[in-house]
RNA sequence: GCCCCUUUAGCCCAAUGGCAGAGGCAGACGACUUAAAAUCGUCACAGUGUGGGUUCGAGUCCCACAAGGGGCACCA
């Protein structure tokens, strides 16, 4: 037989995106920012990618299921800001350049080319006129601007402090570049070394940064919520002072069990603080050299020894005693590293009877144990096993019998009257370190002077430009490279004139997207990071979507830094990302996908074997979005298969744009019209995978009725035919432009709307009706939907299978379910 | 060690406390074809990880356990 004109009538997605890319380049469907746009705004965002090779299957996951989001909204008639940036500064950049002795520059925006092509085939909708990076001049000025704001209100400042050091990379790390007590790139025992260093003062938002999270429930997943506050790590307590014998000053401690004071047995101190330096050189020589050889053996341990599960306690007694103000006892003062130095006041009371820590030390030295909550299960000071739950004092003088609770603000209570406590809350959440000494990244506007201090670099002269790598050795040395970039680095001093010398080290990475969100409003701005009104119309962002391994870092920076503008009067809103969603990981054959394991799969092959839709079609089908997708489980080929399908229904569309959809096919209209019920709700909802079952079952639904009695001409078909190319254009927007296009239809089928769903046309005037029988189904029978609870009970008490199965039992209870469901139970 | 999530057909996954199956993959069969591919269509006795409980009724709620995944882990 003779084909007819092939390019008609066959799926051909290579010709179709080559056709469609190049006329949306045109008309610019997601341009966001037009004066006259009266439409309602949402702002969805992306996690903006770092520009590290090409894309991967993880960013085509995140993308299209972030597309799927704002396409949806594009669809119900709002103005929809979704932007895209790169997040250009670090140091993969800066190692690639040291590998192949180039500048970052050149990397990073070869990169960004790269994956600014690779954005636009994969058809993402977003906004090109508003695209960001964050190396550029023009972005880092304002990281640089927000530095000094902070500095300003003391949110930036300087201190000296054991920093993670990686002795082979010569270079402080931050914590997240640390993996089990390891260097991530070297594999290097990380160290602790004392270095000055710029800070931002997160703990100083520490109780907003908390409490706000409950304003995000159920917008965000819970586990992300759960993880910040696990991180934020608030305790309430009491500060305890106790008197040190031969020291004028008391020495406090934090507790969150003031209840438990009398059975303080021994107090410890962080041999690393400064206090414990101070007690021992008040001792005697012996005690002196011991302590002098244990805090050197502490220096050396690294995080391994430390995280070890049962490790040893170890520590060394400092011949020094502290008594305990609720009854005047002399406690032995011990120095051991599972006290930490930053946390609380680096120094506890010791309960061993209550505390699994105090009790493993109190056996391995022999010290004292002492019972002072009755928990009713055995007591701690005869089996040497803490207990810790709630129960009754004793042994506590006039508190014995109180309850935990009532026990802690009593004693509390009681010590305050003398001043020897107060109520107390602590945090495990750190201030943010932020200076890198390294090149790629935005330098610290900040001039050292010999007579003035740091002196911020004033606002006129910013940005402070990253200077030519050229002749700069970035190997890390321990010392950032702009150091010797002498002409940049000496400077006179903008107060007094003399000579001086610029910071030399950069900003973490973490700072340019802590506000970038901000940025997208006016990307191009030189007078304001964001200008007031743009922030006050579209943030802050309604839609937030990248990976959970952002869950705490990113995160919580942003939050941190959204309550900064706020307090600044810059933006009138305290929390950054008002809904959030974490889609999984792209896997193969169970694992992560990773060159060394050889089950790589590349999403450039993916893209010309099955196509841009079937791709994107595939991350929204397989799963919920949260869900990891393992790319062996799923069918690429069967998503172009349907593609394929649902395209040549619109192909045998035989009515004319504007029919009359009134006079089709019920049954059409009904599916038709059921879908549009079901796809907003679902879409809304995250459950993206069900919504594209959904269209499949309208395109079955659309190919039975062309193939059937009403045929290709039947208005309902063509109604069908528009939702599906309007639904599907979520998903794959080259195969829904084309059947648009293939309707009679001008591009883009983005923004033509997705109708509300007519109910009248769903309603069914019957139903089948379920009789049970103890649970199990005995009979069914159709009924009116508006049956009454009576007329039904009637019908299912005179049904003969029913009769039959009730046998001469008695029964119980008939329990109706008007029109569905009849349950008799019998006894 | 503590906390959280998941567990439904060979596989990926649906199912407001009310007939366990929406959709897909793989498979079987049929139509079309000389044949195959493509296309169109037909085909599901799994009793929901295990054991208890609540209920007229449990995949769904509660408890315990198991397996898999994730988070935290000397923070006083």
């Amino acid at each position: 037989m003779q084909e007819q004109n092939t390019s008609e009538n066959e799926y051909d997605i290579v010709a179709i995106q080559d056709k469609w890319l190049p006329i949306w380049d045109d008309i610019k469907p997601f341009n966001s920012g037009l004066a006259d746009d009266t439409r309602p705004t949402k702002y969805v965002l992306d996690m903006f990618p770092y520009p590290s090779g090409d894309l991967h299957m993880g960013h085509a996951e995140a993308y299209a299921l972030g597309d799927v989001i704002s396409r949806y909204w594009a669809q119900k008639g709002f103005n929809v800001l979704h932007p895209i940036g790169w997040d250009a500064f670090g140091l993969p950049a800066e190692n690639a350049a040291i590998k192949r002795g180039l500048d970052p520059r050149g990397w990073t925006y070869e990169n960004i080319e790269q994956q600014k092509s690779s954005m636009r085939r994969y058809a993402c909708s977003f906004d090109w006129d508003r695209v960001l990076q964050t190396c550029d001049p023009i972005y880092y000025r304002w990281n640089q601007w927000l530095f000094l704001e902070f500095y300003k209100r003391g949110l930036a400042y300087r201190k000296n402090s054991n920093v993670n050091w990686c002795p082979s990379c010569q270079t402080v790390l931050a914590n997240e570049q640390v993996v089990q007590g390891l260097c991530e790139r070297c594999d290097s025992v990380v160290t602790k070394k004392a270095l000055t260093q710029w800070y931002f003062k997160v703990t100083e938002y520490a109780d907003r940064l908390l409490d706000d999270l409950d304003t995000l429930e159920g917008n965000w997943p819970s586990k992300v919520l759960t993880m910040q506050r696990n991180w934020i790590g608030r305790s309430h307590g009491a500060e305890v002072d106790f008197e040190i014998e031969g020291r004028t000053e008391p020495v406090t401690v934090f507790t969150t069990r003031p209840d438990t004071l009398f059975g303080a047995t021994f107090m410890v101190v962080a041999p690393d603080s400064d206090l414990a330096a101070e007690l021992a050189s008040g001792s005697t020589p012996e005690v002196r050299m011991a302590f002098q050889a244990y805090l050197d053996d502490v220096k050396k341990s690294n995080d391994i020894d430390r995280l070890a599960t049962d490790r040893e306690k170890t520590g060394v007694f400092l011949d020094r005693f502290a008594i305990n103000p609720v009854n005047g006892e002399r406690l032995p003062i011990w120095a051991a590293d599972y006290v930490l130095s930053d946390y609380g006041t680096g120094a506890i009371m010791a309960v061993p009877a209550h505390d699994d820590r105090d009790m493993a030390f109190a056996v391995k030295f022999e010290l004292d144990v002492r019972t002072v909550v009755d928990t009713g299960e055995d007591d701690p000071s005869v089996t040497k096993v803490a207990t810790t739950s709630e129960g009754v004092l004793v042994n506590s003088g006039e508190f014995n019998g109180l309850p935990k609770a009532d026990a802690i603000k009593a004693i509390t209570e009681y010590l305050e009257i003398s001043g020897k406590a107060k109520l107390a809350k602590n945090f495990r959440l750190r201030d943010w370190l932020i200076s890198r000494q390294r090149y790629w990244g935005t330098p610290i506007p900040i001039i050292h002077c010999d007579d003035c201090g740091e002196v911020p670099v004033p606002a006129d002269q910013l940005p402070v430009e990253l200077p030519s790598a050229a002749g700069l050795d970035l190997k890390p040395k321990g010392s950032s490279p702009l150091g010797a970039a002498e002409d940049w680095v000496n400077v006179a001093c903008p107060k007094c004139g003399a000579a001086a010398k610029r910071d030399s080290d950069t900003m973490d990475t973490f700072v340019d997207s802590s506000w970038y969100f901000l940025r997208f409003l006016s990307p191009n701005s030189e007078e304001v990071p964001f200008p007031k009104e743009e922030a006050a119309r579209w943030a802050p962002v309604d839609q937030y979507v990248g990976g959970v391994t952002h869950a705490i870092l990113h995160l919580l920076y942003a939050r941190f830094f959204t309550k900064a503008l706020h307090d600044m009067g810059m933006i009138n809103f305290e929390e950054p990302f008002t809904r959030l969603l974490n889609q999984g990981m792209v896997l193969m054959n169970g694992s992560a996908m990773s060159k060394s394991r050889g089950n790589l799969v590349a999403l450039s092959d993916q893209l010309d074997e099955h196509g841009v839709d079937a791709i994107r079609l595939t991350m929204a089908f397989a799963g919920p979005p949260e869900d990891d997708i393992d790319w062996a489980d799923v069918s690429p080929s069967g998503s172009a298969k349907f593609l394929a399908r649902a395209w040549r229904t619109a192909n045998d569309v035989r009515s004319e744009v504007g029919v009359d959809f009134a006079k089709g096919d019920a049954t059409l209209r009904k599916a038709t019209h059921s879908f549009l019920r079901d796809f907003g709700p679902l879409i809304e909802n995250f459950k993206f995978n069900v919504g594209v079952a959904k269209v499949m079952e309208l395109v079955n639904a659309l190919r039975k009725t062309i193939d059937g009695a009403a045929g290709p001409t039947d208005p309902a078909v063509r109604e069908a035919a528009e939702v599906v190319a309007k639904a599907l254009s979520l998903f794959s927007p080259y195969t829904a432009e084309d059947m648009w296009s293939k309707l009679g239809h001008q591009a883009p089928v983005a923004l033509a709307g997705l109708p509300e769903a007519d109910l009248s046309l769903v309603v069914e005037s019957s139903i089948v009706a379920v009789v049970q029988v103890d649970g199990k189904v005995r009979d069914k029978f159709e009924v009116a939907t508006n049956i009454s609870a009576d007329a039904l009970r009637e019908l299912a008490m005179g049904s003969d299978a029913v009769k039959r199965s009730i046998g001469d039992r008695e029964i119980a209870a008939v329990i109706v379910r008007e029109p569905k469901l009849v349950n008799i139970a019998t006894k």
